[in-house]
DNA sequence: GTCTATACAATGATAGAC
DNA sequence: GTCTATCATTGTATAGAC
């Protein structure tokens, strides 16, 4: 689940290694705060490099949304695959998207970063396309459990954004503070939130 | 709870307007990706008095950031004034916090994104005091729950990051999907996660 | 496809008059 | 305290040779 080009195409590496070079970059210092000149000094080609496979500063960036939704989708069409109950599938989900994000973590970072914070400058895109794709996947997960009798038949919409809400954390705290992150509270606060917090709820 | 100057001071205007004119342009479109120009500009006052004010860019920066902390303080220091059960004071924190950004929204919303997003050239700032802070508000209300036995004793750690990761997702949706957003979600998903997901667990 | 060289607007910041 | 005028630097983007 690497980055990969498009197509196949006889491709040396200046492309490539542009694309790499701006991830690492965007997802450092935003994307108004990346210039053209880092980019490409980094990447150890010259401006109109760039500009030739890319037409644009903005060409650049939105060919890296592109690769990163393939990848999310690919990924979540995956995890639909898996069986079990709801709370294995939900920790599956949960396993290959951190899996997904350690193979591509600046690739992560950087859209995170664009999808909470503001455009600086960037054109425009539809952030919240990742998060749709993910309450999608959480739904169909949950509704497997509903009709299996597993979990209640709360309304899914309520407990789809519960998880999410999970995962979105844990990565969060993973991201921007890696060293209170710990690769076992997603499972754990799964549990939580599937036992309940009050007493008189212990299984 | 409106932004105030620090001191008491005669104090006409151009200071104040260039905070709340930052606050707006950081918000909507980062720190790389406001220039000082359109600030001044926005604000009706001219560069120097801008540099006169703060000195730099950074300095008007790190003074918003100030003014910040220093709500969020006074904010959690009122709520912990409450009483009454754990769901119901978790309630009241939200609602404070959700009615005090209401109040500020672009300062939240300038906050939020540099917050998970990249330093946009940004100077150096721990923007992980807030999330300190209110791990720390979240776990004195669920101890004080934990001592009147009205909830489990589970890893109040755990509990303090499944309440912070409801309400940040919560206030993030409300900030980038208004749309979708709904004020009582975060009541219902705290109650949800109070009860438990499983079947059985019916109160 | 990739380079050198350069155009040209916008940037953050300041000097010095009032 | 606030202005006009200006500085050096950096920004994105392109022409034209190879």
């Amino acid at each position: 689940m690497k980055i990969k080009k498009t197509a196949g195409s006889p491709e040396p590496n200046a492309r490539e290694r542009l694309l790499e070079t701006a991830i690492d970059l965007f997802a450092e210092k935003g994307y108004a705060g990346t210039s053209v000149r880092e980019i490409v000094e980094q990447a150890g080609v010259s401006k109109p490099v760039l500009y030739y496979y890319f037409k644009s500063k903005e060409g650049l960036f939105l060919a890296i949304l592109d690769i990163a939704e393939n990848l999310q989708k690919d990924l979540l069409a995956g995890v639909l695959n898996s069986t079990g109950n709801v709370l294995d599938r939900l920790l599956i989900l949960y396993r290959r998207v951190y899996a997904g994000i350690g193979e591509n973590r600046n690739l992560y970072k950087m859209i995170h970063g664009l999808r909470s914070g503001p455009p600086q400058g960037a054109p425009g895109y539809d952030f919240t396309r990742y998060h749709r794709h993910m309450i999608n996947a959480i739904h169909k997960i949950y509704e497997a459990g509903v009709d299996g009798g597993e979990v209640k038949k709360t309304a899914a919409d309520e407990v789809a954004y519960l998880v999410l809400s999970l995962i979105d954390f844990c990565l969060h705290m993973d991201q921007v503070q890696p060293q209170l992150s710990d690769p076992q509270r997603p499972e754990r606060l799964l549990r939580l939130a599937f036992q309940g917090i009050k007493k008189g709820m212990e299984n």
